[in-house]
DNA sequence: TATGAATGAGTTTTCATTCAT
DNA sequence: GATGAATGAAAACTCATTCAT
């Protein structure tokens, strides 16, 4: 059974390819319809409106990508497991610009208030997945007391978007290579060092 | 010597503001000229282009605000105290909307690939003073060699972009402050261990 | 024989509540669309053109509202009773909305040339219905000549879409009333001296 | 003093000449524009939105058009003078239109319903001056009771909207003709019958 | 009969920028 | 220094209409 391309789709495909290409300030609806090549009257029919493209897309992109980190995550052992696992594919998604559609809705969202909420329940997934992780391995290391999961979740969310950001404007895989380092070199020596308290 | 507040502050101090408040998108000239109640082709008599007045207002802030950070950090004593003194200041610009400026400018400098440059030229003291203030703590503590004071500042600042990004869709006070309270227990906790290895 | 509705028929009848509710210029093919909760499209595959449509409800609504006058007025005895007898009918279309359906056509009419000479068509008979009463009463008062009945028609009938107008800003049910009695008044009054001349 | 013909002048002129001879929804900002052979942007410029210049025009028409029919019937002694007067500055309006740009804006209130009430607050001026002069006459007539100035003013304002729209769709000269012919007619028979009442 | 998809030209309005005064 | 006027391009969105199914 094939999975047939419908239009939709490919809206979607090239709204969140002119998001990561072009900035929030640049996904307009003709900057989307030449990414995708077709008409632009075809994003209001299917979509109502610019907005709800927007979030259509970031559904998509959302739901696919978390599932390949759930997936991924289920196969962590311990900590530096974990840690190593999440780095990898979060060094992929730095790449290919897959967090960058989130950055930007997130920036856009200070010009259209509307979009706030909506993104906002489009990223707890992603913090309620971090959070089982951390706590299950915190948990293990009976840490949960001094680090509450949910604190440890966000900031590793916020991390993961800040590091996208200075990506951003610098994208030297370098800079980012080193914090990854430093997180995987720290999981090593402190993790080791708090469960032993 | 009365600090004369001079046509071209007025305008550089809306920036500033419509920034926070419309977000990059929203800031147009018209944006801008409506929030200061001025003509909007003054802009472009003081500033020449619209990205010209965005990059000034962002010296103007980032120069102001460094100083604050330079001349408190300076009496930190300790890990623990640079910690509560930066987490106190971030405290701050997180809800008065300074760091905001520079997520909305970096988030921006996508649609405007011209500016990430600029963007990036005006970030470098941040992290520069931040990698300082690493280096001073982590040689006192003989990490310097686990922990690069570079990579660290890195983290920092990401981090520090990252909580206002989420902070922008979801102005939650305690969600910040549990990481802030986070970040103090673990300096308290990680750090002795670390030193006394 | 039962009388059933028809696509047509309901297509038709949304076309004529769109053009009530939301004035020619309000009246595209979707607006219609949405108003009777049919695909648009039906619109073209029945009746051609937008305007075809538009053309066909005048058609519909003439023909139902002129058999509701001619009958009416054919009981008739007196001026008076033809004076009492159209008003009230008049009043109710007036607060159903019926005339502003043929205003609307002919405001429209100014934009959509081609319209003009359709619209025409379907006003005639109305002038027709008038004249042929107004000529019966002026006859049977001998006033024929003093009163050319084509004329005193087209002023009825003009009477009557102004009278709609002012109605359509200002929808003030007592004015229109004023008019309506002064109406009656003057039939009463006037009339017995024009005939006893 | 030579009166200078601002850009605003120029293009409330295009706007009132576009509602005569393209309706109302004609009335485009690009119709205006192309009529007037300006920039589009200058509408918005002058009057921020379309409704807002729509209005202007309609303000600049009523006013100019005001003036005449007031100082003309000010010289009115008579009530066959004073409706030979207005009709003759009436043929001239029907002739140029200048009733059309009313009737449009009157029927596009339907669609545009913030029109409303900013359209009859232009055309009060209208019915009190028609009620202020046939005031004038029923008085020195003694008909003031039983023709209640206000209503008799209410009919005039619609019949000569109504004339207006037949007009529209017909602009058959002898029509209209006919109407006047009977107005003044009558009004040389029956005025005395009822004043000697 | 009916419909979902598609399109090119249209809509109102805002954009950054320039220029004469 | 400052401003009101002006512009061509672009913004989001809707238009009447067509067409394949």
């Amino acid at each position: 059974m094939a999975t047939t391309i419908t239009t939709k789709d490919r809206i979607v495909e090239a709204a969140l390819r002119t998001l990561r290409e072009e900035g929030f300030a640049g996904t307009s609806a003709r900057a989307i319809a030449r990414h995708g090549d077709f008409n632009q009257a075809l994003i209001f029919y299917h979509f109502g409106t610019l907005d709800g493209l927007l979030l259509a897309a970031l559904d998509h992109a959302s739901e696919q990508q978390l599932e390949r980190y759930r997936s991924a995550l289920a196969d962590a052992a311990s900590f530096e497991d974990a840690v190593r696992i999440a780095t990898d594919l979060y060094r992929d998604d730095l790449r290919s610009g897959h967090v960058t559609t989130i950055s930007e809705m997130i920036a856009g969202s200070v010009s259209h208030p509307d979009l706030a909420p909506e993104v906002v329940k489009r990223m707890e997934p992603w913090i309620d997945l971090t959070e089982e992780t951390m706590r299950d391995i915190l948990d293990r290391l009976n840490l949960s007391a001094m680090i509450p999961p949910r604190a440890a979740a966000f900031v590793v969310v916020a991390l993961s978007l800040g590091v996208n950001m200075l990506h951003l404007v610098q994208p030297d895989a370098q800079r980012a290579d080193e914090v990854f380092d430093l997180a995987e070199r720290l999981a090593k020596v402190v993790v080791p060092m708090l469960g032993s308290r």
